[in-house]
DNA sequence: ACTAATTTGCGAATAATTCGCAAATTGAGG
DNA sequence: CCTCAATTTGCGAATTATTCGCAAATTAGT
């Protein structure tokens, strides 16, 4: 429950969101924000939050080892899935219409409602299909 | 590159097979496994070869800090994308005649190659639901 | 500015995971 | 079933990841 705007808190976002297509470790972030004034608790104390808010997902990558953690937006994504490459980390909007009619089918037939806004789907992009 | 059958490796194998509906930390399996004569390490590194194998996914519950494992079969499975309540951590397949064609549609649309044993779909099962 | 609530940094405390190495186990061949 | 080389195990120590406690600094009202 963030409450004031420290500037940690804002650094910290604006890293996540200049790399909101990709995954980054505690130790990405940290590297990433070397000589900004944060230490490693504020980095783990703001995800926490962050996740709590729904504004950051918390995310393991098939074969590695390591978390990590992505960030979703001011506001939790409801309106897609989300693709991520396991080859190069990156992750896209799902948008295919048939979607939904799924996701229906899924609740109908199976009475298991999908949370669109914490679903990572893995596969391999376009880049590195080829 | 398990090349010797050790009785560490099946009462692993066994407790996994076991639980293969619900996700096990490693300290939930070495307290399954009290008394059974299997040591962390053993553990820790068997864990590791089977997810290599794919035999055993390693999963994160939203919300949740702890690393997860899961006994995906003798053999990947290809078939279905899994459901994983995010309430009580079971998993289910998800046996939707929709889902191939949806992921035919991703893949047409926006080129990326769902890998359907990777993924796991979370959400809320029927009786979480209530 | 003044103040109460919140957040930070630091270093210590815990938890999670890996490593090194000697001893034990496994499985193929005789 | 005996032998032997390769593999695996357990242990404790070493690393790495994450959390905590608390005094000092920062923030947002008034």
């Amino acid at each position: 429950m963030p409450v004031y705007e420290t500037k940690q808190r804002k650094k910290l976002l604006s890293c996540l969101s200049r790399n909101a297509d990709k995954p980054l470790s505690v130790t990405d972030i940290y590297n990433a924000l070397e000589g900004e004034d944060i230490s490693l608790s504020a980095i783990y104390r703001n995800l926490s939050s962050l996740i709590k808010a729904g504004k950051v997902q918390r995310i393991t990558v098939s074969g590695d080892k390591k978390v990590y953690y992505r960030y979703t937006g001011a506001k939790k994504c409801e309106e897609h899935l989300h693709l991520s490459c396991s080859k190069c980390g990156k992750t896209f909007h799902m948008d295919a219409p048939a979607t939904n009619s799924l996701i229906n089918e899924v609740l109908a037939g199976s009475n298991f409602k999908i949370d669109k806004a914490n679903t990572v789907i893995y596969g391999v992009c376009k880049k590195c299909m080829k």
